[in-house]
DNA sequence: TTCTAAGTAGAAGGAACGGTCTACCTACTT
DNA sequence: AAGTAGGTAGACCGTTCCTTCTACTTAGAA
């Protein structure tokens, strides 16, 4: 006696599977992933475990789809703030902005990479690797912002950037974001020399 | 036909006690709190499972042990440096040195309270009052030395060491110590003024 | 000597874990 | 009209989780 159902039997990027990479985003990031098991995922996703391992063949694959869910969703505010058509030097100071401004209001419990580092201590595996990736591009992107503002130093400026940011998020979790913040942006620009 | 057993019947300080605090101090900083169970924990310390659970009711009050350990580390280091004698001054760079080397020989899977942090969401249960009781003596104490040292904005400062000391955990456990080392002791001194 | 604290060994229990399986339904595509 | 991709429901399996239990040993303290 199915009751609603109504987007079954589809083709396209699947309902199930976008409900089941929300609600990990959620409970990961909030919880951690040991901690978050599958039957609680699925119950929260609205979905059956039968549905659920249709699409990943296991809780592992989840895991990366969600550190990549969460990179897609940095790289394309980087991509928004790029395309606004702010000057560099302008776009440096957006950046650390809206950097402080991430801190303060979505990733209030740290950084989900970081976090799930912690969780993984085989550098070689594949969530290892995608969180190195990720750290990659985000170090190389500031680098070219900063690059493009003709700042000195570039390389070595992105990586105290990182190292900033990677501090300023865990210190957000564990001492409360609006002390952390304002140390961010000052030390952010005074390292940076804006 | 129990083979050596030795120090069986003693009434001091335990030793069975002291070498699972000690294993759990290598297992759960090494792979993590939840990924260590208590059989393999037990089994690693040489101890039974009685012995376990009646130093401690349960492995909760194990991982408030294995923090207490870490922070007394930490403590007693910092104590030395105080008595060693050093001017104020002085006691500033050795106490910069001091976290780097930390930072690239000892510490290099991160923080073991941050990565702890992550693993327990619940900022009122006892372990994060642990983590947050540590993070305050340690940012009181590296205010303390700051003020010595008679450098402007103690208070500032001594949060914005705190940051980068945990910037710099996170970082040598991701991107390698021997990189990220420099750039902390550089970024500490620059905000420091020194 | 007796008592007790601290240890050994190993079985057991209930819950939760990740993962597999059968059986049925539905709606789009061909 | 037939086929198939994607969904539902729920039982089930082996493992591991944390914890408790009984039974015996040993050595220092009272």
């Amino acid at each position: 006696m199915g009751s609603m159902a109504s987007t079954t039997g589809s083709r396209g990027p699947s309902e199930a599977r976008a409900r089941l990479i929300r609600t990990a985003t959620e409970l990961f990031y909030a919880e951690g992933i040991t901690a978050v098991g599958v039957e609680r995922l699925i119950a929260e996703a609205g979905v059956t475990r039968v549905t659920f391992y249709r699409h990943f063949p296991s809780k592992e694959d989840l895991v990366l789809a969600y550190l990549q869910a969460e990179d897609e969703a940095i790289q394309g505010a980087f991509a928004a703030a790029a395309a606004s058509g702010a000057e560099p030097r302008a776009l440096v100071e957006l950046v650390i902005q809206a950097l402080g401004d991430d801190i303060e209001r979505q990733h209030t419990r740290g950084c989900p990479f970081i976090n799930a580092a912690a969780e993984y201590p085989d550098a070689s595996s594949p969530i290892r690797k995608k969180i190195a990736e990720h750290r990659e591009w985000f170090r190389s992107t500031l680098e070219q912002v900063i690059t493009a503002a003709e700042l000195p130093d570039p390389a070595e400026k992105a990586g105290a950037l990182v190292l900033l940011r990677d501090a300023a998020m865990v210190g957000g979790y564990l001492d409360g974001p609006e002390a952390v913040r304002p140390t961010f942006e000052r030390t952010a620009r005074e390292v940076l020399g804006v």
